[in-house]
DNA sequence: ATGGTAGGGGGCCTA
């Protein structure tokens, strides 16, 4: 089961993006961030006409997440859950069709700029997060966390580690709070099967970061155990960073043998 | 030290 992660900067602005890319391909299940769009004007039919199950939760203007899925999505939770008063769309989970996977798509917080309440949003979402995780974590069943961290996690995962050090992508207490994950017993896809650095999921659009190869690993699938298990491949798609009006992310794929 | 680009929405904000 091929499973992807997708920030499209815009659905309405991507809508030819993602149905070649869908089309190209074919995921069983892919989420999607920053689709800026409340779930009323989603334009279902890019995804719904391919064949897809389709789960939103959007806002206006700016952040908002999808899930969708070959197999039918259950049992979805839309927000992530521990402070009533967070009203900004990051986080959708859905359990995939009979497969026992449940899967949680994720748009981590920026940040920038540091320090502020900006940051400190941030750091208290990575906190939640971990209590969630721990949480699902506690039925033993295959998990995939996926989306866009905004977390540089290691200097490998940059073409340019010194232009990031005070930024809030790559600060010591956001990678500390992505490896408090990693100890929770999550697994990074990318690096089980691909420990070379140079790989980028991101490049900005400004200056010249794509043809220059300046680039971040920002975007990320963690795995439970029984996940991890299953993992048969993983990797970044850049072809999608040359296309016509590209997102500045690009997709990042795993395949599982569950 | 700055500004460089993109998307959304209807006035600057977010990234």
């Amino acid at each position: 089961m091929k499973i992807a992660t997708f920030n499209i900067n815009g659905i309405k602005a991507r809508a030819e993006v993602l149905g070649r890319w869908l089309d190209d391909s074919a995921p069983d299940v892919a989420v999607l961030q920053e689709i800026k769009s409340v779930d009323e004007n989603f334009p279902r039919e890019i995804i719904e006409s391919r064949g897809y199950h389709l789960e939103t939760h959007g806002q206006k203007g700016f952040n908002g997440v999808a899930v969708l899925s070959k197999r039918p999505l259950h049992d979805v939770v839309r927000g992530l859950p521990g402070d009533e008063d967070d009203d900004q769309a990051r986080w959708i989970e859905a359990t995939i069709g009979d497969t026992g996977l449940r899967i949680c798509g994720l748009y981590l917080p920026n940040g920038n700029p540091t320090p502020g309440p900006k940051y400190d949003y941030k750091l208290a979402w990575m906190a939640r997060m971990e209590t969630r995780a721990r949480a699902l974590m506690t039925a033993e069943q295959p998990l995939v966390f996926a989306g866009d961290y905004n977390v540089i996690p290691q200097p490998a995962d940059a073409a340019r580690p010194q232009a990031w050090t005070e930024d809030a992508l790559f600060l010591p207490q956001t990678r500390a709070a992505f490896r408090r994950l990693e100890v929770l017993g999550l697994y990074d896809a990318l690096r089980l099967r691909h420990p070379e650095p140079g790989i980028y999921s991101f490049w900005d659009y400004q200056a010249g970061a794509w043809p220059r190869n300046d680039g971040i690993r920002i975007d990320h699938l963690l795995l439970s155990a029984q996940a991890a298990d299953c993992l048969t491949d993983a990797w970044v798609e850049t072809g999608p960073r040359a296309w016509d009006k590209p997102s500045d992310h690009t997709p990042v794929w795993i395949d599982l043998d569950l």
